[in-house]
DNA sequence: TATGAATGAGTCTTCATTCAT
DNA sequence: AATGAATGAAGACTCATTCAT
């Protein structure tokens, strides 16, 4: 009845644990084989090879992110700010849902073995936040930074906590997330 | 008299690049020997092996940030805001002083190829920064979030900035770096 | 009432096709499963093994080629000119009858993987045809060449021409036939 | 003062008595290093993969073998039979300078791993027999077949006999050549 | 009986490291 | 001191074979 076999997904999050921990290079099929408790020929049944993995999976966590964003924001038209808020909100559940996959898609975004499609993925993800941006700073409320600094800074800080969070650097309290939104939300908008 | 001889120079600025460029472990060594025009074999005489370049290359480069941070608050006692400047200011000038070097920091500080030496300095590096955040708390200055979420969000920020600059994603102008300086500032600061 | 299940004849025939054509090794059991229409588990039921499957292929065919060269010259005692071409026409018919087989064995004939048995059968073959060139030698109307000699100039030479017709170099007509039993004969027969 | 290197010498007649008897895909890089007294990642410094190796070995041999039936017939201008001598001569000091190669030749010139480089070697090499027998043809002194059918029979002949000396199922004497020499003539000239 | 998912032994190949020159 | 040829351990990947269904 399961739509994805239970050894693919196996593989998927023991592969995005180590690529997470590890990276793509460090992380061996064998070592995700052992991981996943499956046979290393098994990897092979269910992905091309090493590169596809990543590559599927890093393509299905950055859309499943840009989901998690839109769909908050989605449903609503209050202002500006409850808009920025949903967008966090979105954040924080993904990263809930799927521990170490924003780890992983920071370490990962840059890596010579990403196809084109994923570079895509990414960018649609990028674009979003842009044009929520752009829209900000029509609005006058989004300082006046080139988008890509928004962005840096929003999700470099974003991922930087997170990964602090999964090291135990730090621990998740809804104290620390409402502070968190509120020094982003800062760092992005015109001061009044 | 040169205490570091030219073909160790060589060496060290060309694994710095490459790590920066493809990661530790897609760099070869042969790729190393080849970009510092050395024999493959040279690179054995000046360092142990090739975990031992990294983590010289690791530590010598944190140590060098933590210097440049340092050096600009040394030397004076104005306001904390312009600790913060200072410091600000010194993390630019390090990345203009050693292009890719904040990257190589950034994409290996998680490396488990790090020795506990190498970890140390980056620890010490955080720390430095910490102290500083935990005396703009006590004044009342700064957000009362946990140091290491400001941290993360200082430098978070920075390196995903620096990156988009290498990378050629946005361009280095002073009103750039005046913005991004403003934002961070807002992003760690009590708002009045 | 069949006696041989028609999945073991697919295997079979898919077998000769894809060992003719590519060889043992290069020939996987997926191959052949999918070429025949059957699970790849199923070949194991029919064969113990690859090399199983080689085998029995091989020694069907060594067998059947021999009674085609012997079924030509049994019912008859004309004169030996005659019993050549009748061996000769056996050869024929069987390359007619079993497309691509002349090639599997051929090209299989000194494989590693053969057992006792299938060195037996072709020896057997061999051994056939050598007593023919004896008791043409006893009659002086055969070279006075090794026996060797002699099989090696009708295999080699049938073989290479059959293998020629397969692969389309060469176009199958009665009178390509003709001619090259002639030249054979020529190459074995005492010149008068 | 030697042009090509100790080892790569090695790896190649290695490679080539291997090849020959075992073939292509049965023959283990591991396996060739070992015959070659070398270590497996040697290998890889002279030959980029394992079908670049077989590659080579087939070009530089068939190339060898052209000159050495080339090289009898350029220097004299007697009658069409003595041509033949000299090309059957060349071919016998081809075998003799180089044991086991006309094996491997004849076992591989139809492998899938064959570049188009070195299928036109081959074709080269049949090209000048066919040129040789056309002009026999011409002269009325070689049968009416097919040129592709007279190169069959005297290449698959001599290959095969050959390969029945080499491994040990007939002795290489003079009088054996002579007379396979003079069957093979028998086969392809027009008898008077 | 038939299947094909699963396995892991065995390939090819790369690359950190050594060492003779 | 400097080199780069040589090595072999280790990784990605394939495929004969098994076995639960």
């Amino acid at each position: 009845m399961e739509s994805t076999p239970t050894k693919q997904k196996a593989i998927f999050s023991a592969s995005l644990l180590l690529f997470a921990e590890r990276g793509f290079d460090a992380t061996t099929m064998p070592m995700i084989a052992e991981n996943a408790k499956v046979g290393a020929g098994t990897i092979y049944r269910y992905f091309k090879n090493k590169e596809s993995l990543v590559n599927e999976l890093f393509q299905q966590h950055v859309n499943e992110f840009l989901q998690c964003i839109e769909s908050g924001l989605a449903n609503e038209r209050d202002g500006y700010r409850d808009g920025f808020h949903h967008i966090f909100e979105g954040m924080v559940t993904f990263t809930k849902n799927h521990p170490r996959a924003l780890g992983f898609i920071k370490t990962h975004s840059q890596g010579a073995f990403l196809t084109e499609e994923s570079r895509l993925a990414y960018q649609k993800l990028v674009e979003f936040v842009c044009t929520f941006f752009r829209e900000g700073q029509k609005q006058g409320v989004i300082r006046n930074l080139p988008e890509n600094a928004l962005i840096a800074i929003l999700f470099g800080s974003f991922m930087e906590v997170y990964e602090m969070i999964e090291n135990n650097y730090l621990s998740l309290t809804d104290e620390l997330l409402t502070g968190v939104e509120e020094s982003l939300w800062a760092a992005l908008s015109r001061q009044s």
